[in-house]
DNA sequence: CGAGTTTGACCCGCGC
DNA sequence: GCGCGGGTCAAACTCG
C-alpha cells in the first residue's frame, strides 16, 4: 500500500487511524463518524511485508509484535451460523457463533490495503449515505474463511475503512514468500 | 484456461 | 405485511 502523505505528517494527517473493537460492538457506530477514534501512527508498523494476525480474546488489547507484524487483540463482536442452515443463492446465514471483527481506517488513494494476504472480491454495494461503493472480499485460501469490507469515506475521500472479520487460519503468504529463501540459507548454513 | 472481477438478482433482518 | 438496506451468490466477463 502506498500513502500520498509526506513524510512525518502532523498527528491530525495520520495515515493509520485505529477503531477499538469496543467501537465495533457499539450498533450506533458508524465509520463514517471518526470522533472517538484513537489516533495510532501504524505507519512504521504495517507495509507491504507485514502480515495481520488476529487474535480472539477478551478485552481490546493492541501491541506491536515485531516490526514484521503487529498483533490486535479483540472480542468477537460478529455472530455467524454455520453448517446448520442451507446455502440459498444470495441469502444470508443467520448469525449464532462469535467472529472476531477488526476495523481500521488507512489514508491512501487505493483502495485495496496490502496485507500479505491473498483476496477474491465477491461483491460490491452502493452503501447509503455514502458517495462510494462498499467492496466485499474473502480470503482465496481454501480452508481460511476470513472476510472484509473496504469502503471509502465520502466526508474524507483520502479514508479507506477496512474491517476484517474471522481469523486467518493459515500463515501470511507474502511473509512466508519473503522468510523461505531466508529460512533455506539459515539451514543450510546450519548444515555446514 | 484458470483465477479474479463485475454486476444484477436474490435473500434476510429490521423498522414502520 | 411491506419496503428498505445490507450481504451474498453466481453467471458473464476480463486478464495474464
Amino acid at each position: 500500500m502506498e500513502s500520498k502523505d509526506p513524510p512525518n505528517p502532523p498527528p491530525q494527517n495520520n495515515p493509520f487511524i485505529f477503531t477499538p473493537n469496543s467501537m465495533l460492538q457499539n450498533p450506533n457506530w458508524d465509520p463514517q463518524e471518526q470522533s472517538g477514534l484513537c489516533d495510532i501512527d501504524w505507519g512504521n508498523l504495517f507495509s507491504a511485508q507485514n502480515g495481520l494476525l488476529l487474535n480472539g480474546d477478551a478485552k481490546d488489547e493492541i501491541e506491536c509484535a515485531s516490526s514484521f507484524s503487529f498483533v490486535a487483540q479483540n472480542k468477537g463482536v460478529c455472530e455467524e451460523e454455520k453448517g446448520n442452515k442451507e446455502k440459498r443463492k444470495g441469502g444470508r446465514m443467520k448469525k449464532t457463533t462469535r467472529v472476531p471483527r477488526f476495523a481500521f481506517q488507512t489514508r491512501s488513494a487505493d483502495d485495496i490495503l496490502d496485507d500479505g494476504y491473498r483476496w477474491r472480491k465477491y461483491g460490491q454495494k452502493a452503501v447509503k449515505n455514502s458517495t462510494y461503493p462498499r467492496s466485499y472480499y474473502r480470503c482465496t485460501h481454501h480452508t481460511c474463511n476470513v472476510k472484509k469490507q473496504v469502503q471509502r469515506l465520502s466526508k474524507d475521500t483520502s479514508i479507506v475503512v477496512t474491517t476484517y472479520e474471522g481469523i486467518h487460519n493459515h500463515p501470511c503468504e507474502k511473509l512466508m514468500e519473503t522468510l523461505t529463501p531466508l529460512l533455506k540459507q539459515i539451514q543450510f548454513l546450519a548444515s555446514l
